[in-house]
DNA sequence: AAGCCGGGGAC
DNA sequence: GTCCCAGGCTT
């Protein structure tokens, strides 16, 4: 039944309407695998040869973070940890180091809880279904469903930002979606401008994203040279713009900017153990690595991991001119979200 | 449904 | 300065 056919129950998605929109999808679809061939990202992320576990890996990445910051990280990752049960085993703390200034450090946090999940299934490979990928940490319905298509080649909708948008505009006419998360009413066209085959969906999502990343912008889109402009409903309609009451998310003196300073002040005390550095002693004088002697360690992470006074860290949470009770609020929020622990009396680390 | 969660780059 | 980004989790 989910071949086509019906449809014409629901008054407003009459056979003949069905018909014209998939026209046009055809339309839209050949215009956006020519334009492909000139724009489209060459990514490390996308090689043919990449596992379930490298998408998915790369896909939570790319969550609210620009895709050529993720390259890097990524490939890093796939030499680390080229299958779940190598992240599996791996120390938190190593884990966030590695994650390096991708932002949201709770994601590399999941993906390790991800890969401990997927290692203790039958097999132990990433679930091929919607439905287990979903109950996966860190996997939601973006993630999972972009697993099925680009992977695993399910005739499925994706449905994140971008594509969002580029159906938005060029099938309903409006500059963005109303709503921060897709509604049933996006989802059901989105159903309904699918290829037949799940091969064929994956080109078209993947055109979809990668258009609406390069080319029809949220800002400025290019619609003076936009290829598609007679076939966009909002371009022909005049580009109406919608009023979006935008919450400003600021930044300076957040509590965010503070839990990143001090993630990041435990990140470099990592680093500078690493390997040649010893990190002399003047430059912080908030650490007590304990880092003896041990020279060459290949693994620095072991019992002598970095701590740091919780005093320093309460300094370093104190940004200027914010209220006395953010820093110990941070602090305490760090630890509630398991990107602190405590060692000893009173003394702070990376979780293990 | 709304709030929270980083960080950097484009403008 | 503001806005944006291959979202997900919690309340």
């Amino acid at each position: 039944m989910s071949s086509s056919s019906s449809g014409a129950v629901r008054g407003e998605t009459t056979p003949a309407s069905s018909a014209t929109r998939q026209a046009k999808r055809n339309e839209v679809l050949t215009g956006l695998v020519n334009w492909m061939k000139e724009n489209k990202r060459e990514l490390p992320m996308r090689a043919e040869d990449v596992t379930p576990w490298g998408t998915l890996v790369g896909e939570v990445m790319s969550q609210q973070t620009p895709m050529p910051r993720v390259q890097p990280i990524w490939s890093r990752w796939m030499q680390l940890w080229p299958t779940p049960a190598a992240l599996a085993v791996a120390p938190a703390s190593r884990v966030l180091v590695e994650w390096g200034r991708l932002g949201y450090p709770s994601r590399a946090l999941r993906l390790r809880e991800c890969a401990i999940a997927i290692s203790e299934r039958p097999g132990g490979q990433v679930p091929a279904d919607f439905e287990s990928l979903c109950s996966l940490p860190g996997i939601g319905p973006y993630t999972a469903s972009a697993l099925m298509s680009f992977q695993f080649h399910e005739r499925r909708a994706v449905l994140d930002t971008n594509i969002r948008r580029v159906i938005a505009r060029i099938f309903s006419g409006i500059e963005r979606p109303a709503s921060s998360s897709p509604t049933r009413v996006e989802r059901d066209l989105a159903d309904s401008l699918l290829p037949s085959s799940g091969v064929e969906c994956a080109t078209w999502n993947l055109a979809l994203m990668e258009f609406g990343a390069i080319a029809c912008t949220s800002k400025n889109p290019g619609c003076d040279t936009c290829p598609l402009a007679s076939e966009c409903a909002w371009f022909v309609a005049g580009r109406p713009m919608v009023e979006v009451k935008r919450k400003s998310q600021a930044w300076a003196g957040t509590d965010r900017q503070a839990r990143g300073r001090v993630v990041q002040l435990l990140r470099d005390l990592h680093v500078s153990g690493d390997s040649s550095v010893s990190s002399a002693s003047s430059d912080s004088p908030v650490a007590s690595g304990d880092s003896s002697a041990t020279g060459n360690v290949p693994s620095p992470i072991d019992e002598a991991a970095p701590t740091v006074s919780y005093s320093a860290a309460l300094e370093v949470a104190t940004l200027p001119g914010s209220d006395p009770d953010q820093a110990p609020r941070v602090i305490e929020g760090l630890l509630a979200d398991g990107l602190l622990v405590r060692v000893g009396e009173d003394r702070l680390a990376l979780p293990r």
